[in-house]
DNA sequence: TTAACATATGAACATATGCTCACACGTAAA
DNA sequence: TTTACGTGTGAGCATATGTTCATATGTTAA
């Protein structure tokens, strides 16, 4: 995409490109170009990895991954106010990357799926690199 | 943890204890806290995830997944502009998720290991359900 | 060297995000 | 029903983030 200045340069020029490998390789762009999958879904791809990209929220997860916990164990393991985490417990439920179940005035978290252990393992492993 | 309000409860209270489970359960929330991964590398878990969790990010990753591009490439593929684009590359650059090589006037990308394609896969499974 | 091209980057701005505070909601025991 | 406990949530604030604009840097050809 181009910057209103350069649209500017090239009304003046009477250039068509954006860079001269746009001639000999466009054949590339639009082989890629079709072969992307929808924007929509790599939005809601990108929206999961959000979700997993705050220390707060990995820490819950990652002592989830331990055990299944309430909102107070929680509280008391990351050092955090049961407001904060339950805050955050919100975004992880709304994201569907942790179930949760009632058991008389507590609420018990998990992780939701084996996918949500194995993103974290990879991660972990690349990180440890 | 205690909010201010909380605690000046305690206080007066003289409560000892966040809630109730905290007395009986002590050692699974202690086993937990033992288990748990040192928060240094949560955090740069965390950051992993986080530059993952952007919708430009993810579809230069998913671009530079079907081929190595330079930055007009992915420009005219995304429709964006050069600048920023160039931003975004210069983020996923320092957390290690592309590489680049300069050929003249021109840097191509790609993708650094195969940990990043896994973690677009899987997460990419997890969304499609 | 000079000009043109491809890319990188700093500043500024608007928006998004995470935590705190205060309080509402739901449950169970008195 | 009233009370206490555990959890959920809206508003407000400070900080973080993504894009644009203008310009700098690096490379090649004339």
């Amino acid at each position: 995409m181009l910057t209103r200045k350069e649209k500017e340069v090239m009304d003046i020029t009477g250039k068509d490109k954006i860079c001269d490998n746009l001639c000999s390789l466009t054949e590339k762009v639009e082989s890629v170009r079709e072969k992307m999958v929808s924007s929509e879904k790599l939005l809601e791809l990108s929206e999961l990895f959000k979700v997993l990209g705050d220390h707060t929220r990995i820490r819950i997860l990652y002592a989830l991954f331990q055990s299944e916990l309430c909102v107070c164990d929680l509280s008391e393991i990351l050092g955090m106010t049961q407001s904060a985490i339950s805050h955050q417990l919100r975004v992880l439920r709304s994201a569907k990357v942790v179930k949760y179940r009632r058991e008389g005035k507590k609420v018990y978290y998990n992780l939701d799926d084996a996918h949500i252990f194995s993103l974290l393992d990879i991660g972990m492993i690349h990180v440890n690199e």
